[in-house]
DNA sequence: ACGTAATCGAGACGGTACGTCGTGTCTTACA
DNA sequence: TGTAAGACACGACGTACCGTCTCGATTACGT
């Protein structure tokens, strides 16, 4: 079998930008530290990569599982549960943080990362979120987005702003919350 | 009165600080620039501030309240619409945005943030949370700091991860479904 | 008869270098330029010459007659007219000019320009001119290689550092000078 | 006396660019060598010349006389033999080799090269050539331009095409056979 | 009111990284 | 088989800012 060159390169750049940005982060990460540690010219980094943040992208994107399955079988809670502990992991690493750091200051990027990420979970999520409420019969009046943010929009805060790592606890608690407010309640407000 | 020089300057700095953010945009932010701006040697910037991050974070808080008054006469619900829209806001700036970008991508910045900005505002919140259920007759068990994310996590999420600016359509129903988690429901799950 | 590809390659190789020496001129002279034009690739150039130098030099050889004839009819003043003439136009041209700020940055390339261009003509013209002189019998104590300098020197002298090209008056005018010196005077200083 | 700090460091830059010249040769001359032997950034260099051409012009006319002395009341030939050898030393050197490769190559600072540097010479030689000719009585109808280029140009064309130093007997055989040519022939050509 | 400090603008400076270009070598795929 | 196309490591380019550092000129105060 044929193997080219080519990919091979691209693997180990991609493999220097996460061994350089767990080494010294991201505000010290260059493409020259990242050519170097790859040993390779920052021609071959540029002829793939527009920009530094790009590649970090596609760095996160090897290592990211873009979808987290949910089990039908189990408890909107459980599966919630799961998934943002997951989430929680994701983006706790260097890695992670180094994404959304750049997320945040580059919209250009939020796009794409919208697109290979973001969207794929969040669909995902509406999705099984349907499923399990009609299975459940609950038939609240809930908009799902608001829903998904609730749930979502917490950990991303806590990471983002308060530099924690929301821990078992926390998810679960916000879990509950969240599910408690689409539970049929006994009076209006 | 004397006048002496140096609080001009700083102000003339914080000024310039703006001016070139909403020029040129948080990337394109040097210090030279603003020196420039501001008319001002760039050793008179360093005299002050350490880091262009704590220049920033110094121009946020110039024009921000730090603290945004809750109306124990109104209603939960009024109250927490009106604070993330405050919220919203102030974040949709490009100020705004930048001060969010430099928390991201530092931990110290976020300290300072953190102590002039956010707990305030943080303490606010849940104290008025605190009276207003009590003041209500709601004796749920309920995690008032679970409560804060589930409603100002959102409002950060969408801005800094989907780059929209929270509409009062949107505030008004996520602040219902939070709400609604804290009524007593009929049954338990 | 089978035509091989390969002197062909060559030849448009050659057409490809001049082409885009009289384009952009010997500064912005590279190898991948002259591989675009050509229609060939890099490796290709690199087969047959070792450095770019080497290529030019084949261009100039190309276009240029490596010996321009003397008339052992005419006079020597014609004849030197007519050699100076010649060499003002072959160096006045981009390629020629090109090749001289090889040759003179370059001791390799100079070496060989040496033989396959200078040697021959400067053989050439040392020969009609111990004929001539003979034939009109001057028998001045001259070193012909000097006399020789006298002439050729501020041609190139013009071209190199002046950035002019010498006219006919002035080729007209040197002649006579050099002729001068060489005819019998009446005392000695 | 105030020692501003500004011209030791452009004497210092020159320095280095002589020292790597000397070192390695005009083909390995680089603006980053020369930052790194004189201990400065490269955007000093940058802030005072343009190109690396007019560093190596400057560096030139800072260890080069640009004026060499007549003596009238020596005679033409031992004047011109003294001029011819000091030009020859000069642009032996590897400075002036190089400042001669870079004055072929490139227009501009062949300008530069003839205003401070050529044209004084230039003037200064027709000058005394002038009053010399005038002492010694000879009124021959002669082209002073052209007699200059056929002192200094064979200089120039050893140099530059035969990479040789011209010797003392080169030389002096070369001005005995110029001055041949203005005395007062016998015969008309 | 004036001389003496302190303060400031301007910007030079040594660095570091940028993103680009060309080199000369090497690999691949096609003709 | 030979060759175009072009990937590749390398090295230098010229630029932009960084944070530090003089240097005068311009304050503003203490006498």
């Amino acid at each position: 079998m044929i193997q080219t060159k080519q990919p091979r390169n691209k693997e180990k750049i991609l493999e220097a930008t996460i061994s350089v940005l767990n080494g010294t982060g991201y505000l010290c990460l260059t493409i020259e530290g990242i050519a170097a540690e790859a040993g390779v010219g920052k021609a071959t980094i540029y002829r793939w990569w527009p920009t530094k943040s790009h590649l970090v992208l596609d760095a996160f994107l090897m290592v990211t599982e873009s979808a987290f399955p949910f089990d039908l079988n189990d408890s909107i809670k459980n599966n919630f549960v799961e998934q943002l502990k997951n989430l929680a992991d994701v983006f706790s690493t260097t890695l992670g943080r180094s994404m959304l750091a750049i997320i945040v200051e580059d919209k250009g990027i939020s796009d794409a990362f919208y697109t290979s990420y973001l969207s794929l979970r969040r669909n995902d999520s509406a999705a099984f979120l349907r499923q399990a409420m009609e299975r459940e019969g609950i038939e609240a009046e809930v908009n799902i987005d608001i829903l998904l943010d609730m749930l979502f929009g917490p950990i991303y805060f806590r990471i983002l702003i308060y530099k924690q790592t929301p821990d078992e606890r926390f998810i679960s608690e916000l879990v509950d919350h969240v599910i408690a407010g689409i539970l049929p309640a006994c009076s209006g407000k």
